[in-house]
DNA sequence: CAAATTTGCGGAATCGTTTGCGTAAAAAAA
DNA sequence: TTTTTTTACGCAAACGATTCCGCAAATTTG
């Protein structure tokens, strides 16, 4: 069976390839009547053009890579929502990567991504990556990068976040006016990608003259079996805290399994808030107090800055990072105890 | 600058580039001591094929295609998850693209699919979808594809799925001998899609005498506030249910919202068991009565009956069925009203 | 030692599209 | 009417990797 390119359309129509490529890309060298021939036969034989030797020939992809640590998170999803939903409009292709949270994979991932198979990047840094240099890499190649999230402040590019900081801040100081003594901070890592929510955490201790206590600093992994052990160990012991701030959603709903299974209260004998796009959280038995993302938003506004950069020639991100504002949802689970 | 590729790299060790193409794919024509110069050359300046053009030459992509109704939604996650394992390990990308529910979407992808972007699909088809000669073409063009959940039973090829005539049937009679007289039956369309799992619905029905009412028999759209507002309408009537099996999680969730709202008691005035990946159900407010697939593991079953398309030539897909079995997760949200 | 084979590599065509350049014919300007 | 411009199209060279041939030199075989 004869492929369907663009020479087997020239030869249908008597034409040559290059008059059937300029007829289908409508360019204002060819004559109305012969771009209509070339469309009709276009679509009787339903030509379709083949995007690789496109892509080779012209150095573009039209397609983005988002590289996220994982997919299993509803902030990730909304946030591919948003991207998918810019990406449509434009045309262009999407394929996602994940990194597991393991730097080896991200770094395998960003090298071979090099290649000109992406014009853009979308990129949530793993929790594990302290070193940018494969990041650096991408920035020598020209290869337009936008991070969002999980952001390398180090990198000289456009980044996406929330006011961190300040909602760090809000959700402890929100959970010592409900009258915690005791407040915990529950994240990933300890790297820069949180570090602005447990700044935030520790302002709020300090301004309201409570000490740090680094036995109350939780730093679970992907692992949901093993953050279980960790918060339970936590909250079995004398010293347990009364409060719970969770910059990541996995560690909110083990320390809801945890609190279930060895018969703590919520929020009677510990109150949690956490960082969470659950679209369940008011339906939790507590429902959750959350700090919500604009996930949906975050992932528009990155794609679109980084369409400026593929539509722009010579023109190169700014180093500058975008703000979208976090919103305190308060529900049960920091209700003041009876 | 200069690119990097096999042209630059012949330059630059006085070899030719088919003789470093061939080093670099470790051909045995070509001698070790020069293959090491190759290799530690194509090291030094960090060389990366460039996949359009080999994609081009060798008329294959390795990508693979994943076409799905939306992404906000659990149970596609984990297929996801799953794909995305055996992908990595194959050194497969992911493209993914979202329907939306939409057909005209779903057609305009799968159309736009016929040209070699990709190897081959996974699909789970649109509720819209009744229509499906696009799939047909896709079928002529000898482009394999696997469908799972949502299957097309009238395309000839391997689909993979839940045993949902089963968990239909078992979740009504599990809300009959919780007491119910009146079960309603939720889902998007009525199409050939969820038939089997309100085929199991009806006989379950029929099995213990109970007359199937067609106003209990609820179709809904990815729009929640609609799904809102018709359930409520249900639900606020008389000849409200005491009883409801949802085949979608969506509508689960809004029916837990509406009974909030208007003040419904689950599981004593009405109780609700829903197909569902939600893992939080346990968390739930009464916690949630699932049928719960599979869908890891779905996922890899679907990519590996595609891998063995894409890996042997001259081998097409069988046109059968492969079925996981799925489990009912008893919960609160149907227990006997006391 | 001559003939046959193997080894190791280079030349050039190829995948399908795009695009710079060239050029007849038609149209406009002189 | 002649000259210039525009219109409409064809030719051929890219893009970068792969692979069919071909061919010396090295090796093995008879």
């Amino acid at each position: 069976m004869e492929p369907v390119n663009l020479k087997y359309l020239a030869k249908e129509l008597g034409l040559a390839t290059s008059t059937v490529s300029r007829a289908l890309r409508n360019s204002h060298e060819i004559s109305d009547e012969t771009k209509q021939r070339v469309m009709a036969m276009a679509k009787k034989l339903n030509y379709e053009p083949n995007p690789y030797a496109s892509s080779l020939r012209k150095q573009k992809s039209k397609t983005i890579g988002v590289i996220i640590p994982e997919i299993a998170n509803n902030f990730f999803i909304l946030v591919i929502n948003g991207i998918e939903a810019i990406a449509r409009e434009k045309n262009y292709h999407v394929l996602i990567y994940l990194t597991h949270e393991d730097y080896e994979r991200e770094k395998y991932i960003v090298q071979h991504l090099q290649n000109g198979r992406v014009d853009g990047i979308l990129m949530s840094v793993s929790s594990e990556t302290v070193n940018v240099d494969h990041l650096m890499d991408l920035q020598d190649k020209g290869l337009p990068i936008v991070f969002f999230d999980r952001v390398c402040e180090s990198i000289p590019t456009a980044k996406v976040t929330t006011d961190d900081y300040n909602c760090g801040y809000l959700a402890t100081e929100h959970l010592i006016k409900q009258g915690c003594k005791n407040v915990a901070y529950f994240s990933f890592s300890r790297q820069s990608i949180n570090s602005k929510r447990m700044a935030g955490y520790e302002d709020a201790l300090k301004k309201y003259g409570i000490p740090l206590k680094p036995h109350l600093i939780v730093s679970g992994t992907t692992n949901d079996t093993e953050n279980y052990k960790l918060i339970k160990k936590l909250l079995s012991s004398k010293q347990r805290p009364d409060g719970i701030f969770s910059a990541v959603e996995k560690m909110a709903v083990s320390t809801y399994n945890v609190c279930a299974d060895i018969g703590l209260n919520i929020p009677n004998d510990i109150k949690i808030v956490s960082f969470s796009n659950l679209e369940v959280a008011p339906l939790l038995h507590p429902s959750l107090t959350t700090i919500t993302q604009p996930a949906f938003d975050i992932g528009k506004e990155a794609v679109s800055i980084l369409f400026k950069s593929l539509e722009k020639k010579n023109y190169t991100l700014p180093d500058e990072t975008f703000i979208l504002k976090s919103a305190l949802v308060v529900r049960d689970s920091t209700k003041k105890s009876a």
